[in-house]
DNA sequence: CCTATACATTAGTATTCACTAATATATTAG
DNA sequence: CTAATATATTAGTGAATACTAATGTATAGG
């Protein structure tokens, strides 16, 4: 079961631009492995390895292990904290939520 | 003319649960002083400046000077960001997007 | 004027944190 | 069985950062 990480850890754990963009990596493919997302990374195995267990423990990622390999895959539920913290303030951004639906027409129509 | 921020920026200043917390009143504010936001904040007054700059820097807020008071208010362009980021990946949290926009539609029939 | 008030800034400090290097664990290949 | 591969974990380190205390600057009020 995946525990609803709150605002706070979401924002923390994203915060950082090298776990982010192995967030959005992960989030882009499928499924991946440590290699894969080491591979141009820029930083060690080590590191991804740890930035791997803060995305996990913040729910926006899930694992799978087969073998020798650990597949990771995005958690849609994970995000659902940033999204209900801005829908919280949508009435204040009215014009940028109009923009915003405008896109959701084009994806959803 | 306020500098649209990063992504890199937004998230990080929006990490801290103190300076989030202190953007969260201006935006439930229309107008709020440094004294205001210092009060019920928890530390001093020198620490809710420091964030305010921040907030600043950051394009989420932008401020008025009237006598010895100076007037802060939220900056809607500043979570322009965070939303594209989002959009960004809208197609891979559609459900969530989905209900996003019912509530934007109560919002702005 | 002089004092109080509002806010910003600086310096110093303690804590957080992202990273590497090294090591541990498990699995596959030969 | 042994070596190689995939990943996780630990310890240690340097840098970032959130905070307080002290001080600076400007304005308002008596």
């Amino acid at each position: 079961m995946i525990q609803a990480a709150p605002i706070d850890t979401v924002m923390r754990t994203l915060a950082d631009p090298t776990r982010r963009a192995v967030f959005e990596r992960i989030v882009r493919s499928d499924e991946i492995t440590v290699v894969e997302l080491t591979r141009g990374s820029g930083v060690t195995q080590s590191a991804v390895s740890q930035h791997l267990r803060s995305l996990k423990q913040a729910g926006l990622i899930v694992d799978r292990a087969q073998g020798r390999n650990v597949f990771y895959s995005a958690e849609p539920k994970g995000l659902a904290p940033l999204f209900d913290w801005m829908s919280h303030y949508a009435v204040f951004w009215r014009d940028r939520f109009a923009g915003l639906e405008t896109l959701l027409k084009e994806i959803d129509p």
